[in-house]
Order: C-alpha cells, then structure tokens, then sequence
RNA sequence: CAGUUGUCGUUC
DNA sequence: GAACGACAACTG
C-alpha cells in the first residue's frame, strides 16, 4: 500500500507543488496521432479537479484499451473543464505536422471553457503562450494532468479511426490505428491511398511520385490469405515496371 | 497483467 | 544526437 501510494503521489507531483503554490486550474495537454500516416491528429486538454484519485492512471500508451476507456468515462465525468481539438490529414498536408502540432494544442487550450491558469505539457513549450507552464519530457508518464489528456485524446483518435474503418475497410485502420504497419503499406500499394490519408509523409510521397519504387518496396507485404497466386517477385517487378534497376 | 525487443513516422 | 507519435512480436 506504501507503495502505490508512492506510485500516486509521484504522478500528481506537480499539480500538488503548483497547488501548493496556489494554482487551481492547471491544464494538462497532449496529442494523438502524430507518427499515424493516415487519420487526424488529436489533441486534448484537462483540468483535473484537486484531489482526484490518479491511482492506476498511466500515459495512454501504458494503458490496455479497456483501461483507457474507463479512465476516458471518468476523466469526462470529473474534469473541471475539458476539451478536444484535431487537424485533418489534408491541412497536415498543407501546413506540416509540427505547425498544425503547436496551432492544435493551443487550439485545445484556448477551448477550455474554464481558463487554467497554469498548463503542464508534453515535451516542448508553446511559443507565444499567454498562460504560465512548465514543458517536460515524457508528460504524459509523470503528471497526472498530461497523462488524463492522452488518454481522452487516444481514445478519441482512436474512435475516429474506427469511423474511417467502416468507410475504408481495406486499410484495417480499426487494427493498425493509420500507421505504418506492413499490412497497411501493402493496402496503400493495392488500392491506392484514401483521402484521409497524409500525402506529404514519406511513403505516401513516394507512392504519389514513384509507384514503382513504391511497390517495390511495400508492394510484397502481401498480407497472410490475400497473397495473389503465382505472383513471384519477379513477375511483381515486371508487372509495376521495375525491371530496369541499377 | 508484467516486461523485452524490433520497426516505422515527424520534428529539433 | 534528442524529443514526440505509434504498431508488432516475443518472453514471463
């Protein structure tokens, strides 16, 4: 018992400090979906009221998918204040993942319909920010504040991706959640990419520029069942027109 | 549930 | 070199 209560003081560390200090409305930020090359990138914001009970709460990676989804219901449910942001493939595309980054936290914070006024976030600060914060690496894993904003932002990501799922069944985004898995690359190779998709990322660029490349690079992750029969490797190469390498 | 390894993406 | 975002496959 000692030592989850270690464990519980140790996550709310700094809410308690600032709280101590007197802050009351401290904000907690993070994303989703950054590394993902298809889907939106999710951003969330909590403020968590004093006192809530953060034992077992982890950073949404650490979590199984029902354990986020009970801490999804109850950080809903007890927040001061919350709130979702994202940023759709085709602006990523337009602006660069980093700048649609920084625009989508700040987006989030100023969406809080309780003004904080501190904000713990995760990794780097944001340029310009009006409110006191403190940036620290890996957030999400030491504050409870950071940690609860992963968690409504991957839940919600996650639900997303389900939705797009249903329209672009080939892609398996309800497994591999937009990102670049073997299966996924070889579906890209298949049928093409889906407008949700991220057309500025590498691979997506490449299929855009040079499919034959492409498909040779990604082109035989056939996945297990679909493998199209007597389709060697060669036959693959003449086919998409690489026969003629270096 | 607890870990480990691998792979990929973006940015600095 | 670092940070952040992930999935996949393996051990116990």
């Amino acid at each position: 018992m000692a030592s989850l209560a270690a464990a519980a003081r140790k996550l709310d560390h700094y809410e308690r400090r600032l709280h101590a200090e007197g802050f009351d409305r401290i904000a907690g930020v993070d994303e989703a979906g950054r590394g993902a090359l298809a889907g939106p990138l999710v951003a969330a914001a909590v403020i968590l009221p004093e006192g809530f009970g953060v034992e077992g709460l982890r950073d949404s990676k650490l979590l199984t998918p029902l354990q986020r989804d009970r801490w999804f219901d109850r950080i809903r449910a007890t927040a001061v204040a919350y709130s979702v942001c994202r940023v759709f493939p085709r602006r990523i595309d337009a602006r660069g993942l980093h700048v649609s980054n920084l625009a989508l936290l700040r987006r989030a914070l100023y969406a809080l319909d309780v003004v904080p006024d501190f904000v713990l976030m995760d990794g780097f600060s944001l340029p310009g920010m009006r409110f006191p914060h403190l940036a620290m690496r890996k957030g999400d894993v030491v504050t409870a504040s950071v940690a609860a904003a992963s968690v409504i932002a991957k839940v919600t990501r996650d639900r997303i991706m389900d939705r797009y799922h249903r329209r672009f069944p080939e892609y398996g985004f309800d497994h591999n959640r937009g990102y670049g898995t073997d299966a996924h690359r070889a579906a890209i190779a298949r049928c093409g990419p889906s407008p949700v998709h991220r057309m500025s990322f590498k691979g997506l660029k490449l299929y855009a520029q040079d499919f034959d490349t492409y498909a040779a690079l990604y082109g035989e992750a056939i996945p297990a069942g679909e493998t199209v029969a007597g389709i060697t490797d060669d036959e693959t190469r003449t086919s998409t027109g690489k026969g003629d390498g270096s």
